[in-house]
Parts: structure tokens; C-alpha cells; sequence
DNA sequence: GCGACAG
DNA sequence: ATCTTGTCGC
């Protein structure tokens, strides 16, 4: 029974599994069309039922940010892993309608097509508002590799079986390794490079890091 | 039954 | 994600 009034649990986490069946359709991968000046970066801070997404955008070169927007929300759902979109894509979708600059790539935290039904938190997020996105998430949804050299720029494919799914990358020296997989509208080596390049100093992507520290501040 | 499990 | 201070290493 798919969107009805009240519903057992059970039903309600089928129903979205099928939901993201078919948003996964509408994933498409491929080389960004676009020349990059402008990157979004996006990030939530939620605490109980309340949420905050954050969109920042930063300009190339330099990395510096010229704006940043959010947007407030209550969050109906408990987190489950595999579901994240589903708490996160309607705070980002407000924060993204509020910007006056228009990204031409956007950098979230979370996984792109890496995810049990390809549609992770990045790839959803792209779909919905049909413009380019790359996952760069801090730790592992599914998938299989090896590990990497501890030297920045290292990296290796994050396979499911003989699928690429994304890649594993050492963004710095001697630090955990990032999960960077195409969203929408981007391809493999898109999001092997600009997880690179935009990571300075720090084992997080810059523009993920700003709008992080936004949301962090702002839900006080 | 056991282990994995984005944020 | 959130709860939380100082401390060890690059
Ligand atoms: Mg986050």
C-alpha cells in the first residue's frame, strides 16, 4: 500500500524501499556537462525531531565561500541505514530553493549510487532537483576494497562484486579514507577528482566542511 | 543465528 | 547524528 494514512512500520520502510527503487531509475551517470566555478556543499545537523540542512557555495579557484543558505524542518522519520534521504533530501531541497548562486556541482555528505539500492543520499538529493551531485561520505554503506596507501591522492575501487560502486580515497596523510561515488549527472572519474581537489589541509572536502560548521553553530 | 550497518 | 575535555601525534 504505497502513501496512505497510518501504517504498520514494517509497511512504511517497504513502501520507501520501493520509492527508491524508482527514484534510482532516474539516476543517470555520466561526465559533467558543466564548467566547474561554483561548488555546493551540503551537510544536516539534526538533534530529535528538528533539523537544519545547510547548502554553502564556494568559488573556483581559491575555494572561497560567497554564499550560504538553510532551511529548518521536522524529521519524521527514525534513522535507518539505507533511508538517510529520506530524513536529509527535504532540508537540503529548502536550503537549495533559498540560493541566489546556482552550483554547478554539489558535494554531499553521504554516499552517491554506493548504496543497496543506488540511490543514496547524494543521488537522491540530485534526482529531486535534477542537477549534478557526488556522495562523499565518511565511512562504508556496503561494498568491498582495499585499502589504500596511508599517502594522500591514494585510492582504491569500492566494488560490489564486479560493480563499481565508487572509490575508496586518502585525502590526507595518515587519516581514514573518504567514499567518493558519482550521485547524478557526474561519472566515476568526476568524483575520484573533485573529491581530490577539493580537499585542503583537511580529510574533508572544504565545501562539506563549511556547511557543516553552519549547521553546527546555527542549531544552537 | 551472526555480522554489517551513510548520518 | 548526538552526548562531551583533555590529550597524544602528525
Ligand atoms: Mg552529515
Amino acid at each position: 500500500m504505497l502513501s496512505s494514512g497510518s501504517q504498520r512500520s514494517s509497511e512504511i520502510w517497504a513502501d520507501l524501499s520501493l520509492l527508491q527503487q524508482k527514484l534510482s531509475k532516474k539516476v543517470k551517470i555520466e561526465p559533467l556537462s558543466r564548467e566547474v566555478r561554483l561548488i555546493g556543499g551540503c551537510d544536516c545537523g539534526i538533534r530529535k525531531d528538528k533539523g537544519i540542512g545547510v547548502i554553502t557555495v564556494v568559488e573556483l579557484p581559491g575555494l572561497r565561500e560567497i554564499e550560504w543558505s538553510y532551511w529548518v524542518g521536522t524529521i519524521a522519520l527514525p534513522y535507518r541505514s539505507g533511508y538517510l534521504g529520506f530524513r536529509e533530501v527535504p532540508l537540503l531541497v529548502g536550503a537549495y530553493r533559498k540560493l541566489k548562486n546556482r552550483p554547478d556541482l554539489f558535494l554531499i555528505d553521504g554516499q552517491g549510487i554506493a548504496h543497496p539500492r543506488r540511490i543514496g543520499l547524494a543521488s537522491h538529493f540530485g534526482v529531486v532537483i535534477d542537477q549534478p551531485t557526488i556522495g562523499c561520505a565518511k565511512s562504508k554503506l556496503i561494498g568491498d576494497y582495499r585499502e589504500p596507501p596511508s599517502t594522500r591522492g591514494s585510492y582504491a575501487p569500492l566494488l560490489d562484486g564486479s560493480e563499481l560502486l565508487g572509490y575508496v580515497v586518502r585525502t590526507k596523510d595518515n587519516v581514514r579514507c573518504l567514499f567518493a561515488s558519482p550521485g547524478h549527472r557526474t561519472d566515476f572519474p568526476d568524483a575520484l577528482f573533485w573529491i581530490l581537489h577539493l580537499t585542503t589541509g583537511y580529510r574533508v572536502p572544504q565545501p562539506i566542511r563549511f556547511a557543516h560548521h553552519h549547521a553546527k553553530e546555527i542549531q544552537v
